[in-house]
RNA sequence: UGGCCUAUGGUGUAACUGGCUAACACAUCUGUUUUUGGUACAGAAGAGUCUAGGUUCGAAACCUAGUAGGCCAACCA
């Protein structure tokens, strides 16, 4: 048991921190909290991810608990769809749970909290509320309602409980500080009126308990150790504390373990939206096809993508777990599913932009079947037989009538292998009264072993089969398409983001099932769409391969790889020290042009641009060293010299790098 | 005008809690192998850790100030 120590994140060294702290392992637990309004998307699964590792790697339990407190916008297709997609991607939860459970409980501990005066009914109106509310920079100041007395509150939550007030009359409100700088602590509202139906507790409630209240005791009552959320969170948990005492207090001798909340930054992504909010409006404009259009970032639409629950989970371990803010560049995403792929999906030849090659010296009425491995990645997963025949189709952008040596592929008098068959080469071609080539004509050769530098996929026309291919490009056209102050983040809609294709594909993918997923060799990694029939088959191009031969041709104007905004012109002193950063790793002889350029540069520094850099600290001797270059040039130029140069120089004099040691001792 | 949080290569995370030349992954660029311009393998470039002070023999880490970004005023979660 070698395990090399992995490092931990900061959510880990907490866990570490308290277990050796006395916590028993035992009492580790943890919970996924989502609110069942929508659908789940990869933002969510890092904090699935984390909750979940977590009871993975500590073999502690894991609860799934909805936190249903609002029946004006949850449903039960939301509870199914979330308990599908966290099955699918492989995670089991110990109990699923719902925050409404607790309401009876909740209920009796308000009760208690009403009696011990830490909290009041309020009766007014909303508007009047949030003016007494203040603002982050503003206090806030008393409800009229605050010093009710005991036995008022009791009376009107009880008549709120039991139906008796119209929806906004009033209001249970813990009683903390309305002068309190978090503004989460100014009175907040532990339940309100609200006449609606709840998915599973029916027409039980009229009251309903508010985020604050349910969540964290909810946690207590699960004897959750740490309660995970995303750092929008982190100024509730001050609250989150301030409920759990004054519950632990009642229930200590039942429910030993108070919870802690800690916060993590949540997960974006380039070129994606992740807000729920946003995401319908992508499904109710008519922008996707729904919830689970592959284009969507959602769990759903990854998975009718053919992103494999393996690669999701890679994914969030790659991403790490910290504070601050982020955006994962999609491209690492991507690197995770075809690395999964790459593994366990077959091989196949597909043409999706054909072009028909004749092999004239091939007999008109013959057929073979040559053998063609399956995946070399996996050699379990055998061979299959693919039919050869005098007329086949490749694909477009692998011919040109002339082309330089970088061209790998077939031209006019050049040769290449065709995949699993015959090497062919190309004499002439067709064309029609446009001038567009419509066939190509080849001769072939049976001796294999010939060494060509291309290699292309193909099919036989005769027993190609077809299929609808579904090719998706990003949903938008802006990295971060929601962070722009001035414009919708509709306004960066790709017109492009699907293309549909028909592709002719080897016969051996005619039983294929929803689902399946396939490479199309040389192009990328399809699987078979949820609307493939036997009629008529479907494809999703779930990602491409990497293509360095891509890169290599002029980009279509698209220059997303270096819009890196130049600063506008840098003061001289500035740029000194950047070479300063630099200057000890340089070899002898680009110091010495560094230099000149320094003592150019040093034309245009003053005195005072240049002494805050004398006390440069001892370590960066590359920083010094430039400043002496450029001291010298001032001091030639009729500088005197002062206390804090004299001392800076005999500083650098005694210093242990010679380079250093040596321009000082020019002086 | 307030409070809280964050700041490490282009991106994301590390750095055994104050100690080696700041590590790993993605992205980028080179080679080698290859019946996928894929994969695999080998390598390169890129960061004095936001800035300035301070503490210390020693700071990415601790302290102070500044700067930048984020969050906080729903009877949402």
């Amino acid at each position: 048991m070698s395990e090399e120590k992995k490092s931990l994140n900061f959510i880990e060294h907490i866990i570490e921190e308290d277990l050796a702290n006395g916590l028993p392992k035992e009492k580790l637990r943890f919970r996924f909290p989502p609110e069942p309004n929508g659908y789940l998307h990869i933002g969510h699964t890092k904090a699935i991810g984390i909750s979940f590792g977590l009871g993975e790697t500590y073999n502690a339990p894991v609860n799934l608990r909805f936190d249903d407190t609002n029946p004006a916008k949850e449903e039960q297709e939301y509870v199914d769809a979330i308990k599908k997609d966290i099955s699918w991607l492989g995670y089991q939860w110990e109990n699923e749970l719902y925050s409404s459970d607790y309401f009876q409980r909740l209920y009796e501990w308000a009760v208690q909290m009403i009696k011990d005066g830490k909290a009041y009914v309020d009766s007014q109106s909303s508007e009047v509320m949030a003016e007494q509310k203040g603002t982050p920079t503003q206090v806030g100041t008393n409800s009229p309602y605050r010093n009710r007395s005991v036995e008022e509150n009791l009376e009107l939550f009880e008549g709120m409980k039991a139906g008796k007030f119209p929806a906004g009359t009033h209001l249970l409100r813990a009683k903390i500080d309305m002068e309190d700088p978090n503004m989460l602590m100014r009175d907040p509202i532990m339940y309100r009126i609200m006449f609606a139906k709840h998915h599973r507790t029916g027409d039980d409630w009229c009251i309903y308990p508010m985020y604050d209240w349910t969540h964290g005791e909810s946690d207590y009552i699960e004897q959750v150790s740490h309660s995970l959320c995303s750092l929008e969170f982190k100024p509730h948990r001050e609250l989150y504390n301030w409920f759990r005492d004054h519950v632990y207090d009642y229930a200590k001798d039942k429910l030993p373990m108070p919870p802690k909340q800690r916060e993590f930054a949540r997960l974006n992504l380039s070129y994606t939206i992740m807000s729920k909010r946003k995401l319908l409006r992508l499904v109710e404009e008519g922008i996707v096809s729904g919830w689970d259009d592959p284009r969507m970032p959602t769990i759903s639409g990854l998975r009718r993508r053919g992103y494999t629950p393996n690669s999701i989970r890679k994914f969030i371990e790659k991403v790490g777990v910290a504070k601050r803010e982020n955006v994962i560049d999609v491209s690492l995403l991507e690197f995770c599913i075809r690395e999964d792929l790459n593994k366990i999906a077959n091989r196949v030849m597909a043409v999706l932009d054909p072009i028909k090659v004749v092999i004239t010296n091939y007999p008109e009425d013959k057929e073979e079947w040559l053998e063609a491995e399956n995946n070399q990645e996996d050699e379990s997963a055998g061979y299959r037989k693919v039919p050869f025949s005098r007329e086949i189709y490749i694909e477009k952008d692998d011919f040109k009538e002339e082309a330089g040596s970088k061209y790998f592929r077939l031209k006019l008098g050049g040769e290449v292998r065709l995949k699993n068959a015959y090497i062919i080469k190309a004499n002439s071609v067709v064309k029609d009264a446009n001038g567009n080539i419509t066939e190509i004509h080849c001769t072939y050769d049976e001796d294999t072993s010939k060494k060509v530098k291309g290699t292309l996929h193909w099919v036989s026309i005769k027993h190609a089969i077809t299929a609808e291919v579904r090719e998706y490009d990003r949903l938008f056209m802006h990295e971060s398409p929601d962070s722009q102050k001035d414009k919708d983040f509709m306004a960066f809609i790709n017109p492009k983001s699907l293309t549909i294709k028909t592709g002719y594909l080897e016969p051996s993918l005619a039983e294929v099932e929803v689902g399946e997923r396939f490479q199309f060799q040389r192009l990328g990694y399809f699987n078979v769409d949820d609307d493939s029939t036997a009629e008529k088959l479907v494809f999703n191009k779930t990602v491409g391969l990497r293509d360095s031969w891509a890169k290599q041709k002029p980009k279509p104007q698209n220059n997303q790889n270096k819009p890196k905004p130049q600063q506008q012109k840098r003061s001289a002193i500035s740029v000194i020290q950047q070479f300063g950063k630099k200057y000890t790793k340089l070899s002898d002889e680009k110091q010495q042009t560094v230099k000149a350029e320094i003592q150019e540069l040093a034309k245009e520094v003053s005195y005072d641009d240049l002494e805050p850099l004398f006390g440069t600290a001892v370590k960066k001797a590359g920083t010094r060293i430039v400043t002496i270059i450029a001291l010298k040039v001032l001091l030639k130029n009729g500088l005197e010299k002062n206390d804090a140069i004299n001392e800076f120089i005999d500083k650098a004099k005694a210093d242990k790098n010679d380079v250093l040691v040596a321009e000082a001792a020019e002086i």
